[in-house]
RNA sequence: GUGGGAGUAGCUCAGUCGGUUAGAGCACUAGAUUGUGGAUCUAGGGGUCGGGGGUUCGAAUCCCCUCUUCCACCCCA
């Protein structure tokens, strides 16, 4: 009886994880020098944990189930409530700030399509108990600098950023009443995939004034923060709102970044606990989803029973990236190779056997990969063998080793040979 | 959860007005090549045509169900 994969999942044979390794590795250079360190935690906790941030409705979207003692638990959609738990039960031990780094392998129970799948693997870096926006900068140029790495210039990506602070009281500056803000920004979020009369029309049916519509509209299309005071006049709170969020661009430009980002009202993001700058990664023709996507969010580790402190952090997911660096060509052939070898050793006879096996042992011992072939067959086939694991050299146990205890060292690149004396080679 | 496209060898696919023993390229294995790799040539293995049911003398081909996958919605932590 064959039993195929699961919905959603991926098998990961060594082509496909030379690729996971290509982009996690990716992931934990960029976190390591831009000076995060590495933390994880279970792939499964309490189910009440994920419902305390993101309601009822999230138990049909993950993977849940009972344990023996009849413990309600899930598999870890995001790691977000176990960083805010494990920040939590030290919050008084742990030094400030705080920037952490985790790689999960993550599952949610939704319907895969392009760019998602219900098990995956996302890159999170946050930095908590830092209130200077200098800390969101950094989240999105960590994020920016790691694909910049990766030779995404500003022309394949564009790190979108708007904040949610500012967007509540420019809209309450232009006349939204703030219950409605609520209703308001789903369709805010939505108007890059919609056409402009849909985007009006959703407008319509929530706010009777046609001025005030028209303003929406013309925010929308500005992308630069500089743009804003002279098409709405700003009071107190939206000035310091609009002067936080030109921090934040001023930071990114010293960083070296400013040409990939721009401002953009229409990035709301769907959790309703972001409350400061919040930033998206898109491809720059627009064609995928958020490659990565985060923001501040202050009251994260006070829901979970913490102290009230201040956060910002990113995520980003494998897949839709992998779906990027194929279109853009950047999964090289030096990234994705399954195997390098320092070296080969054919043995041309049976009774090189033994001394083949010793010389790899030696090898293998000084730290230098080393493989062989089972069979002492044609020496073409061992060394078609040796080219196919890439291996660097190939040694040749034969004749000349009785002869005058010499081995054959082949460089494979350059197909040039030499004999070395056995006793001291690698000595 | 809703709607649409697709499923034939490990991979990419051809093959359907229903008809003999289901094909190609690539990949894999072996040989040409028993002391020299990447190339070439030759041969071979590998398929219950996604699964189940139905129509029929006869189904990869037509019908129904189901699973998987892709795409668009819902959602997106």
């Amino acid at each position: 009886m064959k039993i195929p994969s699961v919905k959603g999942t991926r098998d990961f044979y060594p082509p496909q994880m030379a690729v996971r390794n290509f982009i996690v590795d990716g992931w934990k250079a960029a976190s390591i020098r831009n000076g995060f360190v590495e933390y994880d935690g279970p792939i499964f906790e309490y189910l009440q944990m994920y419902q305390i941030k993101s309601g009822d409705e999230i138990v049909e979207q993950l993977f849940n189930f009972e344990d023996r003692g009849g413990r309600l638990l899930a598999i870890r959609p995001e790691i977000t409530p176990t960083l805010a738990r494990m920040v939590n039960q030290q919050i008084n031990a742990l030094p400030r700030p705080i920037r952490w780094f985790s790689v999960p392998r993550l599952c949610r129970a939704e319907r895969p399509q392009k760019g998602r799948l219900r098990e995956f693997f996302q890159w999170n870096i946050d930095i908590i108990g830092v209130e200077d926006v200098l800390a969101d900068a950094e989240v999105v140029y960590c994020s920016l600098d790691y694909l910049r790495s990766l030779g995404l210039s500003s022309k394949d990506v564009k790190a979108k950023i708007s904040s949610r602070r500012l967007l509540a009281v420019i809209l309450m500056n232009i006349g939204i009443a703030k219950d409605k803000l609520e209703t308001l920004y789903p369709i805010l979020d939505k108007k890059s995939k919609i056409p402009d009369e849909t985007f009006v029309e959703m407008l319509q049916k929530e706010i009777n004034s046609a001025q005030i519509i028209q303003t929406i509209v013309k925010l929308m299309d500005i992308h630069s923060v500089d743009n804003i005071p002279s098409m709405v006049d700003l009071n107190d709170d939206a000035q310091a709102a609009l002067n936080e969020l030109s921090q934040v661009f001023a930071y990114l430009e010293k960083m070296g970044v400013g040409d990939y980002c721009r401002f953009d009202m229409g990035i709301v993001r769907g959790l309703a606990y972001y409350t400061g700058m919040v930033f998206e990664v898109h491809d720059a023709v627009g064609q995928l989803r958020a490659i990565c996507g985060g923001g501040r969010y202050d009251s994260l580790l006070s829901d979970f029973g913490g102290p009230k402190v201040t956060a910002t952090g990113m995520g980003m997911g494998d897949c839709v990236l992998e779906i990027l660096l194929r279109q853009k060509g950047l999964l090289t052939d030096e990234s994705l190779k399954v195997q390098t070898l320092d070296y080969f050793i054919a043995c041309t006879g049976a009774e090189f056997v033994d001394d083949a096996v010793a010389l790899m042992a030696r090898i293998r011992a000084a730290g230098l990969s080393c493989n062989y072939s089972y069979k002492t067959a044609a020496l073409g086939k061992q060394m078609k063998q040796a080219d196919s694991m890439n291996a660097a050299k190939c040694i040749i146990v034969g004749q000349e080793l009785t002869q005058s205890n010499q081995l054959v060292v082949k460089d494979m690149k350059s197909g040039e040979q030499e004999l070395v004396d056995a006793d001291t080679f690698l000595r």
